[in-house]
DNA sequence: GCTTGACTTAGAGCGCACTCTAACTTTTAC
DNA sequence: GTAAAAGTTAGAGTGCGCTCTAAGTCAAGC
């Protein structure tokens, strides 16, 4: 178990850039973390742990603002721990919505591609009467492509 | 069934703005809407439906340019047709992708919260032996919080 | 010792996706 | 007719989340 890690180490096993950690230090995302005696940074597991915690608030949509609040609670100690349980029980409410919606939209991608699929089809087989089942109909009907129905019915609030 | 809607009506189903509306005209998401005699746009029930649709490509994450593709594509008709299917079968890919991440840090963020809540529980109660059952331990162990072990195994890609 | 490369800081710059301004025209209500 | 509201354009401005520059210091290899 190595600790104190140097910052392009770090950087590496993040995907983060060295810029993009030091930017997270002045903006107070995360504490002045420790020096070598030249005023290099090395982090420890613990400062390893937080930022893997940060970048699954980042993935999940949290803005910086949000995280520089989670970040300034925790610093204050164990009396604000149910203000984060708070933050995060809201912030994990908004993610599963996220996701019910990502879902949603993936269905409609989805529809698509069979759609498109069907268009490439020669001819819907159990039909083909009148039209005579050449291969590929270059240009055949001049079929734009049609969009049916979003549900524009709610002024789309979220 | 109205067609042909004001921009400010567009707005108001849309969710987007006029500005943004306008905007995606202009770098040509939209192809040129129809217009009353002052010059006002007018939007058709098929411009609404191409909106919806690049709505659905905007929540799941496509960025604007890959969107600008999309629509050239579908501007140049029916030659196209695969090629618009490659692209939504690869962004569908994505999007699987996607919710899946965000299911997993959902997992996270769930179990830090139940972290929280045994905080916030006096005593794991089972085991309440050796600690008085005094009620909330203001400051009881200097106990910051502990993030355990993120898989910085792989470089975090994607 | 010297060079090469990695690190430090404060602050400027960038790409994205809008969002607004300014100046003007058109439509609607009275 | 008149005033207010809503539309038009080209182009400037904004907020976010980085990303890079400049000028300098430090560390490691020869």
């Amino acid at each position: 178990m190595e600790s104190s890690l140097p910052i392009n180490e770090v950087a590496k096993r993040t995907g983060l850039t060295a810029y993009t950690l030091r930017y997270y230090e002045r903006i107070g995302l995360i504490e002045p973390v420790a020096r070598a005696e030249g005023g290099q940074r090395r982090y420890a597991a613990s400062d390893m742990a937080w930022l893997g915690f940060l970048l699954r608030l980042r993935e999940t949509g949290m803005p910086i603002h949000g995280m520089q609040a989670f970040a300034k609670l925790r610093s204050e100690g164990n009396a604000t721990v149910s203000a984060r349980q708070a933050m995060l029980e809201n912030h994990l409410t908004q993610v599963m919505a996220q996701v019910q919606a990502l879902q949603q939209s993936a269905q409609v991608l989805q529809a698509k591609i069979v759609h498109y699929q069907q268009l490439a089809q020669p001819v819907p087989a159990a039909q083909a009467r009148d039209s005579a089942s050449q291969v590929q109909p270059l240009a055949s009907r001049k079929n734009h492509d049609r969009y049916d129905s979003p549900n524009f019915s709610a002024p789309q609030p979220l």
